[in-house]
DNA sequence: ACGGACTGTGGGAGCGCTCCCAGGGGGCTG
DNA sequence: CAGCCCCCTGGGAGCGCTCCCACAGTCCGT
């Protein structure tokens, strides 16, 4: 059906009168060649409509020109989608600039995430993005003693040594709670992402970090962990109902789990922003969209996928060190607050 | 750093006692082997900790064991993200099975799509997925004449020749306008998606259709052209609002254009459902957080993705032929119609 | 005038794997 | 007990490419 095979580098030097080396010297820009022989090589390219074979290529290079992208499936869903479409685009916007190619994986459960390792270890990939780390996660480090580089979308701690990009979440929620402080707000609960992730406590410790700046007691019995779905914010916007009615205000770790909140407030009939401020983070476009619309912190989640790409590149390409990258943040002022 | 290289086949087969071949059989199930064979084989694998070369393999035997997604960029943008996340889990979770790698090329603009057919030709993938096709798309045949293995998310035509898998678009769209002349509606009008595109098309044909089928007429009128934005649905709204300041029904070809005719119909004081009524198309997160929530067709987008892959491996793998199929849709009622 | 450096070139080897084929044993038949 | 088949086995070849190295030619400087 394909008629004749493709050509291969052999049937170019054939075609150009040169031999297989000339040819490749070509492809791959090396200037030791002289400009007739060059001529001729992009000729018999042209005619043959020859493409490198990329497979035999990374066979002898041990370079495939591809690297990883981990997603958990389970939160590639329920509304986190805007979140890993943005980082796609960032991390898929950088690599196009080096003919990159991006593999991406869904982990459904954590034996696909044991998996894994080992299917990467086929050596099909460069070097791994990973998103959504938790703290005691094993996969980045065993990555790591692989040899393959790795960059992380968040930290697993304070102390990361891997590559990693976060945007600055104790700065963020911290701005959060001071705009609510100085908007007159006193009783400022606050709704936890998940504290097996770095990003869940770090956006805490930006709350409490706020309260002791302005000097005053961020109230333990005005956090409540959530887990950053909806439900669960929900649920812990009941709780902090219950155990503080007095509460004026919310600062949830995510925009799903403020939309949550939102959906509880309504519930027990407290108006927002009059009776209750509620501030999310991350600025999705379910931000938009809520009633009324979301105040939010902003991260550049695109920019974090773009970095994330830049480093893993420049680390395969150019065996540069491993870097920690943190991203500012930017609160969104919209109805809610 | 990374101390020793990789054991390869022939470190096995040395460890092992046997032949290089006698490793290969056993790594891909070859049953001409002996138990006794096949236990040390297995055996030197495991502490060594060997992982076959993929790469290597896929010089030899002209297979990569992965195919491309070809999403627009564009489409990836506004919105539009549930659709992709959904799809691409479908994708995702029917390669997982065959251990198929899946390659996400995410296409910024026409320059890119025509490079694209050359980096696909260095066979870094067995077959291809192809999403939002328009009906003058040169794309797909390019991919075919290479002898790349192609389907189609959406057909361009009726009479698309190429593998595709497609909601029922038609029926769905049918579905939609059949029950609001049953709720009492008479005047209703269509928000088109891109008419360049089929889905586009179908969904028009089948507001025509419903109407047909009632011995209604449909009023040209009543039809306006979006392209599938939320922007589009506003516009168009304002259009038909203009135009047929009597309708009581609007059937969008999408979610997100019914998401933008709801706010053009509030900022123009119409009540719905009780002056209009507005129904979507898709059943994406969307529609349950719009107000009032929206009545939409949903369609399979999950399905889509995981009947795409399978169609494409039983190509790939056991040399299928081409196949189209079309999934129903199901017309879900909620309280804007 | 001659050695040396430097440019351009191409063949051999080999990346790690699969497939072809030749061959050695064991069990069965006649 | 010879002959045959069938099961299992392993080495050679080669997939398409890059890299090492050897080599021919040119242009210097001394």
């Amino acid at each position: 059906m394909t008629g004749n095979r493709q050509p291969t580098i052999k049937t170019v030097a054939a075609r150009a009168g040169v031999g297989r080396t000339t040819v490749s010297r070509v492809i791959n820009g090396s200037d030791l060649v002289s400009a007739d022989a060059r001529a001729r090589v992009l000729a018999a390219i042209k005619e043959l409509n020859y493409v490198p074979n990329s497979v035999a290529r990374g066979l002898v290079t041990s370079r495939t020109d591809a690297v990883a992208l981990v997603i958990p499936e389970s939160e590639s869903r329920l509304g986190a989608e805007p979140f890993f479409a943005a980082l796609i685009r960032g991390v898929s916007g950088a690599l196009a600039e080096t003919r990159t190619q991006l593999q991406l994986t869904l982990v459904r459960d954590q034996f696909e995430r044991d998996q894994l390792a080992a299917s990467v270890a086929t050596r099909r990939v460069d070097g791994v993005l990973l998103v959504s780390v938790h703290t005691h996660d094993r996969l980045p480090g065993m990555l790591e003693e692989m040899g393959l580089p790795t960059v992380l979308a968040g930290r697993r701690d304070a102390g990361e040594q891997l590559s990693y990009v976060d945007s600055d979440n104790s700065g963020g929620a911290a701005a959060a709670v001071r705009y609510l402080l100085a908007r007159g707000r006193r009783r400022i609960a606050t709704i936890t992402g998940s504290l097996d992730m770095d990003v869940g406590r770090s956006r805490l410790a930006g709350w409490r970090d706020a309260h002791r700046e302005a000097g005053a007691r961020a109230d333990g019995a005005l956090a409540e962990t959530g887990d950053f779905t909806e439900e669960g914010g929900v649920r812990a916007m009941r709780s902090l109902l219950e155990r503080a009615p007095d509460l004026d205000a919310v600062f949830a770790a995510s925009d799903l789990m403020a939309v949550g909140a939102l959906a509880e407030l309504r519930r027990q009939g407290r108006r927002v922003p009059d009776d209750v401020a509620v501030v999310g983070f991350e600025d999705s476009v379910l931000a938009r969209h809520t009633a009324p619309p979301l105040t939010t912190v902003r991260q550049p989640v695109e920019e974090v996928g773009r970095t994330m790409a830049r480093i893993l590149l420049d680390i395969t390409q150019n065996g540069a060190d491993r870097r920690q990258v943190t991203l500012p943040t930017e609160l969104v002022v919209r109805e809610s607050s």
